[in-house]
RNA sequence: GGUUGGGUGGCCGAGUGGCUAGGCUCAGGUCUGCAAAACCUGCUACGGCGGUUCGAAUCCGCUCCCAACCUCCA
């Protein structure tokens, strides 16, 4: 395993070369989702990019646990309604029916645009023993109270005895966060406004709810990433992800829980590595459902939407996202789509014809093979550039006009050994389809035409008629053919060695 | 208002001091009965204004614009 790989650690804002904890293995957490509505494409986006980290973990050796949460509890709307509660109530559901069925849902987009699920995926409901003796832990080392039923995160007595750790992954100056909120003095329960809520008091009314050392209440939100990746992880572990609008107060508060509650309130508790993911825009603006500007990737499978102008499937769009490095705003636009979908198509059909190749050098590899050697090796070294899947899939793409070259006859197959070919056709499926995570001919080409044995027999048929037409050079039936061909979907591809037929 | 990250050719999107990705589109060419596909060639851009430097898209300052988060939020 090369040592090589470099990642951008959010908490130093630098590129650094990592190194794992215990040498050969991965710890790596990753927020998931809180499951109280379908599946928004921007999610989609963030765990995506994980997942192809994750792969590319993999792939370097190493023996990777990934462990990513359900949020079912805790997370509260902006007037301080439970999020589970509330879709319960309006679906007339079980909060936990409401957790089991968009959990579901959340799996089954995850498996369409071929995620691996996590080693591990934890529900925050599950956890409420090891959150309320985090809580117990905090209390214990003197960074927390309890007010009123309530315990609440103390940042100030934190921060004293913690160099100045809270705020330090988001830029954020506690001094003043302070300053500008004291006058403000909204909340009574706590001391200070920057204080968080740990566990919390159940009004009346709170359906969620679990008996603990300050009465009935519920975990704050933020606990249970600390509680579960400490869990599963350690109190030490090497990587955290999640969208970077979690950076604040999400992620600035696991790190304050994960000190705060370590026996010897080491500084290195929690994630040594810190990586974020970038938003998905839309039309150079966030999605927002209240404006209109938003898209399901329902409705992206199948075009029913003024957004777009075509339909695009979960490969094709993994593509796009893999055009798009993972730390800046991805803009999804119907213009780029289109775009990308011509190039995905270019991409898998090199790659189909890169099947039908042979190599005709000897055991001396010609110039051709060392180019498509060392393109690939530049490739991989991208990846370990702080996962530059961008900047691979341009070495790849150049690879893909050598391939095309040689099946056209533009490049000699004399110039490539067979053994080159072989590691080349083995080192490139690596890296689309383990790597990248593509599928070759996966859910984009279901209902398509592609397998389709009948369809298959009879452009067989007709295609042989066409054949005899242009041996006869009865040019008018050949076109004639072609064009009805065209009109019914079918493109007809005359190569030097026969002719190919696709759909679309 | 604060924090963080961005503004790159017709459209996307990498790149972080000189070697100037890649995809899509467009133009020319090769091939083809004609097309299509493929291949080759071309299209030299970095929001604005200053500064540093022999040299800046890349560093510094100011400014404009976009986004996320925060400022009220349990």
């Amino acid at each position: 395993m090369s040592n090589d790989l470099k990642l951008y650690n959010s908490l130093s804002r630098e590129k650094e070369v990592f190194t794992p904890i215990t040498p050969g293995h991965v710890g790596l957490y990753v927020c998931g989702p809180t499951v109280y509505s379908d599946v928004h494409l921007g999610n989609v986006r963030t765990f995506t990019s994980f997942d192809i980290i994750y792969r590319y973990l993999l792939h370097k050796g190493y023996q990777v646990r990934y462990v990513r949460n359900i949020t079912d509890v805790g997370h509260l709307r902006d007037n301080g309604e439970d999020r589970m509660g509330k879709q319960a109530r309006l679906e007339k559901l079980e909060p936990m029916e409401v957790a089991q069925k968009y959990t579901v849902g959340f799996h089954e987009m995850m498996r369409l645009f071929n995620n691996h699920p996590p080693s591990i995926e934890p529900r925050a409901s599950g956890h409420i023993i090891e959150q309320i003796t985090m809580v117990e832990e905090i209390l214990k080392n003197g960074y927390a109270y309890e007010s009123n039923g309530s315990v609440y995160f103390d940042v100030e007595a934190f921060n004293a005895k913690n160099d100045g750790l809270y705020g330090k992954l988001s830029g954020r100056k506690i001094d003043e966060l302070l300053a500008e909120s004291r006058d403000l003095n909204a909340q009574a329960d706590k001391k200070n406004p920057t204080d968080f809520a740990i566990w919390m008091k159940a009004t009346d009314d709170h359906i969620l709810r679990w008996p603990s050392p300050w009465g009935e209440g519920f975990p704050g939100w933020h606990l249970e990433c600390s509680a579960m990746s400490t869990k599963y992880l350690g109190e030490e572990f090497d990587i955290h992800g999640g969208g970077n609008d979690l950076k604040f107060p999400h992620h600035e508060n696991e790190i304050a829980q994960n000190a705060g509650s370590c026996s010897d309130g080491c500084q290195n508790a929690g994630a040594h590595y810190w990586l974020h993911t970038n938003m998905l825009l839309m039309n150079g603006r966030k999605m927002s459902k209240s404006d209109g500007n938003t898209i399901t990737p329902q409705q992206l499978f199948t075009g029913d939407s003024a957004h777009v102008t075509d339909s695009y499937g979960p490969m094709m769009l993994r593509f796009f996202m893999l055009q798009t490095h993972y730390r800046s705003p991805m803009d999804l636009t119907d213009d780029a789509l289109q775009a990308a979908k011509k190039g995905y198509a270019r991409l898998m059909e090199a790659w189909a014809n890169l099947q039908n190749l042979e190599g005709e050098g000897g055991a001396q590899n010609g110039t051709v093979g060392k180019e498509l050697t060392a393109g690939l090796v530049a490739a991989y070294a991208e990846m370990d550039d702080d996962f530059n899947t961008p900047k691979a899939l341009a070495k790849v793409f150049e690879l893909v006009s050598r391939i095309n070259a040689l099946k056209g006859g533009q490049l000699s197959l004399q110039e490539v050994s067979k053994v080159a070919l072989e590691d080349f056709r083995s080192g490139l499926a690596t890296l689309l389809f383990d790597v990248f995570g593509l599928q070759d001919g996966g859910p984009d080409l279901i209902g398509m035409g592609a397998g389709d044995e009948a369809l298959s027999k009879v452009m067989d048929l007709v295609l042989d008629l066409r054949d005899q037409a242009r041996t006869d050079k009865n040019w008018g039936m050949s076109d004639k053919l072609r064009d009805g061909l065209k009109e019914a979907g079918v493109v007809v591809k005359d190569g030097k060695d026969g002719t190919e037929w696709s759909m679309g």
